[in-house]
RNA sequence: GGGGAAUUAGCUCAGUUGGCUAGAGCGUUUGGCUGGCAGCCAAAAGGUCACCGGUUCGAGCCCGGUAUUCUCCA
């Protein structure tokens, strides 16, 4: 059974049994503070879980793809080393909100594995929870029970709260949970050692394959656990070690889920993939990171140095590492996997096939950069440890390397022992500790638990479409702060603020409670709640609150998300269907747009775009909308949406015009086009390989924005004298600016060297030295450029030159190189004293040196002293 | 969000406690030589040392700020 057939035949299972098959969520997550991508095959689920929304299906089936790379399930730094660990995987899962519990959930599961993929019943395990008293949490007798007709008690064994109480993270759902484990080791092993004493020991071939999550809890930010207001089922078994059972294998990476990147590495690296060494190794982590950046790219996150982007990156380096090290890798090569990839998996995933062009070059892009910074970092060891007294390289150096320059410091630990040289690691950590404790200090906020006002358990149901102010009820408040600033959350039972979402940002506005107003400063979304940012808060709530929108700013901001679509289709329109929304931020000053593009856009599609867009705003189209459409329905119309982009099962539809732009959209937007006014693109550049970004304006700004620049024109224009041919006009002047340039300095030369002249022929010859000096209104520069003629000119040159400009009086001394050799002179010294006269100090090397002050009155004085040395030479 | 670093000729980079009028290689232009493989020789052009301010007799170098890029941590 290959991986496709597993997966089909899990979701068929389920369906069978009443339950409504959901697609994968996105692996990227927005709008949830607490986690970076999906971890589990619940997150999607989350709110109802906690009870935020209603279910609209009570039993679900999917497959969803999850990463963990960060947070509480971090497997990052296994993957590789054993043959299980993954960073991207699928989870397929059965749910019950609220519907079946316990029993069901054992039922179907053994009935799936023994009945229909026929696993022997006598290689399987259950554990259950064996209770928690600092918790005040029983043994979970009830699975146990429940697990009897099915195994013998033997293959029952109570687990502690590490392995048999699942959490979501450090907050949220969580519940005692049994999980299903599979002994595959070879019949003559199994004899010899019984198989549950090796269950939740690492053993590679005795392992967890479903997890069956009882969730009755929420874990409080203090640690204490509450009772959700129902029960409800989370299970997850991963595809990737089913499919290693099913196949009969002992890895999951033998399996046709990786086995096509391994065989295509060993063709590149031209090294055989035997199971063991760190060439293997390198295989197993190139596979299994393609698939998780690759997905990643195909959500719409890209590599990059912050956040989530920076996770990705942090995969795909630590391939390039490896791959580098163990495969001797020195070109790109992840990249030239992509293709593999897209065969094996585009049919499952669409979303990939259609970007594979644009993983391909980001993933090329980001492994120049990263070769580059590998060479880099090669030069800075090789310059350090060229240095090195002793055989240690200093950890501050090692960590300098990683911190400042991405150089890895497992890669400094194999150059330095080749060289015979060993790394202060302890000096490294420590550096890496500050690091870190800098960083949380940093980051640190604290969210406080909510305060129920007036539960619902409902969504908070959106007005602003229609209205911008409304009566409304206070459901629930919170306390969140950050270093000090603390701000309140609200949530609302409706509200006409637009919470931040889409890329347009949230409402502000206020909320009035007993006559008093409430600033509302912004507006945001966790998972599904409406969360209203306040300042302050009413120190007694009413039953009812007066919600206002600031309706000029929600206005401007509508201009420019609506723009935003014209210009979205209008970039399809003219550079292609290749054009995908990569990202976009709308406000009430301006819209950027970023998308895929292969190359800059000409100034000639830049202003096809513009007017384009231009005309469809004096088209003054009106807008169409469509709420509670499906998926299918809006696929229909001809919808566009966005890969990574969650969508509920009830989605907007957004046209203007049906035949130019029809998005799924939430967000607001004016009613007709006209209302825009004009559209004025201001920028056009690059924001990674193969990613471009428009910044534009509308309206008024727009209209600003042009003002802006005919003035400028103007102005330039009226500075020319208004000439025929502006550019003719200035071409000629920077020409003759250029001439004349060089022509003032061809004469500034030549007076210098006429001053240089005069002086060499008052030289006069004293004890075997040509003392020349003199007295000039002069800049220093100047001065400096005539002791340099004179010094090429006059033999046995000893120069004094008194200089003053502007007040400021100077001392330039230039000494000719055999006297110095002869007589040891310095003239950083006799400069030194003779400043003394002018009020200031100077110094310089032997042969030449300047000094500085405020008092011209000295020169002469400074000059016959100079005069007097020369016999003491 | 917090730390570290980089920015010098068209490109790749040197530039050592602040002091030889800012250099190299490649590329460009010109002249000469030349039967080859990046042809050879000679010469020239090309720099607001990212930007703004400060310290100093003197700043590419030191200090502060800004911008851009890289990088680590969260």
């Amino acid at each position: 059974m290959n991986a496709s057939q597993v997966r089909a035949t899990f979701l068929d299972f389920f369906k069978e049994k009443g339950h409504s098959v959901y697609p994968s969520a996105p692996m990227v997550v927005k709008n949830d503070p607490t986690l970076m991508f999906t971890n589990a095959g619940m997150n999607q689920f989350k709110d109802i879980f906690l009870g935020n929304s209603a279910a609209s299906d009570k039993r679900v089936v999917n497959s969803q793809k999850c990463l963990r790379v960060s947070g509480k399930h971090n497997d990052l730094e296994e993957v590789g080393h054993d043959t299980y660990h993954h960073t991207m995987f699928e989870m397929l899962g059965n749910w019950s909100f609220g519907d079946y519990f316990k029993n069901k959930a054992i039922a179907w599961a053994w009935e799936l594995l023994t009945e229909v993929y026929k696993i022997d019943r006598d290689r399987l395990y259950a554990t259950v929870f064996e209770g928690s008293p600092e918790e005040g949490l029983g043994a979970d007798n009830e699975a146990y029970n429940l697990w009897k007709p099915f195994l013998d008690e033997d293959r029952i064994l109570y687990g502690p709260k590490k392995d048999n109480f699942w959490e979501m993270g450090d907050t949220g759902p969580c519940g005692p949970c049994s999980e299903i484990h599979i002994d595959i080791r070879s019949d003559s092993e199994r004899r010899k050692l019984d198989g549950a004493r090796l269950v939740n020991r690492d053993h590679p071939h005795v392992i967890e394959i479903w997890n069956l999550v009882f969730i009755e809890f929420s874990r409080m930010s203090d640690g204490s656990l509450k009772n959700l207001p129902a029960k409800h089922v989370d299970t997850g078994m991963g595809l990737e070690r089913l499919c290693m059972v099913l196949q009969g294998k002992t890895s999951n990476y033998d399996t046709d889920v990786f086995l096509p990147y391994i065989k295509t590495l060993e063709q590149l690296s031209g090294i055989e993939y035997t199971k063991g060494g760190d060439a293997s190794i390198a295989m197993r982590v190139i596979a299994d990171h393609l698939r998780a950046v690759s997905f990643a790219i195909a959500d719409g996150e890209l590599p990059s140095n912050n956040k989530a982007g920076y996770v990705i990156r942090r995969i795909l380096r630590r391939a390039i590492r490896y791959g580098y090290t163990f495969l001797g890798f020195r070109e790109p090569f992840v990249s030239s996997l992509v293709p593999v990839l897209v065969d094996h998996m585009g049919d499952a995933f669409p979303g990939l096939k259609a970007q594979q062009e644009l993983i391909g070059k980001v993933i090329a892009e980001e492994e120049q950069t990263f070769l580059r910074t590998l060479e880099t970092g090669i030069q800075k060891f090789e310059q350090h440890a060229g240095s090195l007294k002793d055989k240690v390289i200093d950890g501050k150096f090692a960590f300098e390397l990683f911190d400042t320059y991405g150089f890895p410091v497992d890669l400094t630990m194999l150059m330095a022992r080749e060289k015979g040289l060993e790394v202060d690691m302890k000096g490294f950590e420590k550096g890496m500790q500050e690091q870190k404790s800098r960083s949380r200090a940093a980051a640190e906020t604290d969210t406080y638990d909510w305060t129920e006002l007036n539960p619902t358990g409902e969504d908070t149901r959106f007005l602003g479409y229609e209205e911008l102010k409304a009566d409304v009820t206070p459901v629930k408040y919170r306390k969140a702060g950050s270093r000090g600033k603390t701000v309140y959350q609200v949530v609302l039972d409706r509200t006409p603020f637009y919470a931040e979402s889409g890329g347009q940002i949230g409402d502000r506005g206020w909320l009035e409670a007993d006559g008093r107003r409430y600033e509302v400063t912004d507006t945001l979304k966790e998972n599904n709640l409406t969360i209203h940012v306040m300042p302050r808060i009413p120190d007694k709530w009413p039953g009812s609150v007066k919600a206002v929108v600031d309706s000029n700013k929600r206005r401007l901001t509508e201009n420019n998300h609506t723009a935003t679509h014209l210009l979205h289709s209008a970039l399809k329109s003219v550079l292609g269907s290749h054009v995908q929304q990569k990202g976009s931020l709308v406000d009430d000053r301006r819209l950027r747009f970023d998308f895929s593009h292969f190359g800059k856009m000409t100034d000639k599609e830049i202003r096809a775009v513009e007017q384009l867009v231009n005309e469809k705003i004096r088209q003054n189209i009106s807008m169409e909308e469509h709420r509670g459409l499906s998926m299918e329905e809006a696929g229909q119309m001809g919808a566009t949406a966005l890969f990574g982009e969650k969508y509920g099962e009830k989605v907007r539809v957004v046209s203007f015009g049906s035949d130019f732009s029809t998005e799924l959209c939430g967000g607001t937007h004016v009613q007709a086009t006209g209302q825009i006014g004009l559209f004025a693109i201001v920028s056009e550049g690059a924001i990674a390989a193969g990613i471009r970004r428009v910044e534009a304006v509308t309206g008024r700004a727009a209209e600003e924005f042009i003002r802006e620049r005919l003035d400028e024109l103007e102005k330039l224009k009226a500075m020319l004298k208004h000439p025929k041919d502006s550019f003719k006009a200035l071409g000629q002047l920077l020409d003759q600016n250029e001439d004349m340039k060089k022509e003032i300095s061809a004469m500034r030369q030549m007076q210098l060297g006429q001053v240089a002249e005069r002086m060499a022929a008052s030289a006069e010859y004293i004890e075997g030295i040509n003392f020349v000096s003199g007295k000039l209104e002069m800049d220093p520069g100047s001065v400096k450029d005539i002791a340099f003629r004179l010094k090429g000119e006059v033999e046995r040159l000893f120069l004094v030159i008194a200089h003053h400009t502007g007040g400021k009086a100077g001392i330039t001394i230039m000494i000719a190189e055999e006297l110095v050799r002869e007589k040891g002179l310095h003239a950083g010294n006799l400069v030194r004293e003779l400043a003394s006269h002018i009020g200031g100090g100077g110094g310089g090397q032997p042969f030449f040196a300047t000094s500085g002050g405020k008092d011209p009155s000295g020169l002469d004085r400074a000059l016959s002293e100079a005069r007097k040395k020369i016999s003491s030479f």
